[in-house]
DNA sequence: GTGGTCTAGACCACT
DNA sequence: GTGGTCTAGACCACG
């Protein structure tokens, strides 16, 4: 899980995101300790105001908390976690829809559309198949 | 098609994106003469400068040309428009796997996940059903 | 000897520069009479106005004048037909080293350069054979 | 370096030019950063905005890159500076051989011109000598 | 202090 | 009336 950040969005945005992930797919477990800010803010590259400043608003959503003088933990609550994820899934599902949709396509265009995505990414090593595209 | 400018975003990107999904999806032909920056811009209830921003950078993808005193005009090369569908289309794609990858799913549990969504918000409205979900 | 007249640039600038040239290579020879604006109007497919404002200033150059009512004629005078087109070489050569001196070579690189250039367009028809470049 | 500019093409599109002169002739070491915005402006006594432009503008081509706080600096990849001032140079080749060609002459024969008005500028203070011309 | 964005208002060349 | 350019001045997010 390398850090990848890239200087066309808020570097803090994406380090939110970055842990974010993290913690929702596993990568850290409910109860754990996060990293110090300072150990986090030089594995990532980064000015520890910046790291700091993720971590404040990542407190925000109630997935981690900090215990005064110990650190930052995830939280044992895994209800929150769950809803969390469930609501990132929901919010990327629907703009993804919306994105499609926008373009013109309908619903049910929408799912064989993925599905040979997948496909030709997987067969071909993620290269886009420059297939003829129907306009509009 | 109104437009819904948001704050959280540059305006003049938020309308090359708008410009950019009415062209592709049909609601301007090929050849078609765009509303003049002014009108546009009176439309968008923007600065008729942010208005010229957006559309002198649609033109750099080459599906709008000018015509120096009588306006703009949508490409009539399809095979330009057509290109440029797919590859927002890829985009969108390789954009909203990442992102659920990113969240701990793999390949095969995407299609499933959309497939629900898709099936509980025409169902239900739109409205999110917030059933339990796994964690991790 | 086609009309491409694009749209980057004043298209009465660009008529200007062609009937310049096409009076200087000896297409119309001293004397001759040009055809008339709405012929070259219909010809080069551009409005009568932008033709007449182009020869008004192609007029003020001395290379062509006009007879009340029998129309423009290239000037007899061959003195100054050839301090016209002296002219406009001894700006094309300084142009041409002025760009490539700003680029950084110095006066001795820029023959050799265009011997290369002028030998590799000639033998591989004008596609630009991308040797390696010396930076800077 | 003095910054002399124009009035009649646009001031942003000199700016770009002479920057990238600048930078391809080695003013400016691949990696340096460029004095800021509010600086360059000031140097070239133009509005910010316009030089915020022309900033961008050359942005698009590769040659420089933004740090999002800390300013503009000068690629590393020497690679695309070399291709760049490749492209340059191919351009003004090909832009100079053609008006040549328009005004009548043939390929041999711009070697000799060239060489001729080099040596002429050199001998005599690039005065240009109105020696008689073939016409046409 | 850095780049980026936006507004307001003006002027210009061209057709 | 069209797009294009420029100025002046303001505000914001970021580090």
């Amino acid at each position: 899980m390398p850090w990848e950040l890239k200087q066309d969005r808020p570097i803090f945005t994406q380090i939110i995101e970055k842990l974010q992930n993290d913690i929702l797919s596993g990568a850290y477990l409910p109860g754990e300790r996060l990293p110090s800010v300072r150990e986090l803010a030089q594995e990532a590259a980064v000015n520890p105001n910046t790291m700091q400043k993720a971590l404040a608003r990542l407190e925000q959503t109630g997935i981690v908390y900090t215990q005064r003088t110990s650190g930052r933990f995830i939280t044992e609550d895994t209800a929150v976690l769950c809803a969390r994820k469930e609501m990132l899934v929901e919010e990327a599902v629907a703009g993804f829809v919306e994105e499609l949709r926008n373009l013109g396509f309908q619903r049910d265009e929408i799912i064989p559309l993925l599905e040979e995505a997948l496909h030709r990414s997987h067969e071909e090593g993620s290269l886009p198949a420059y297939r003829s595209f129907p306009y509009p």
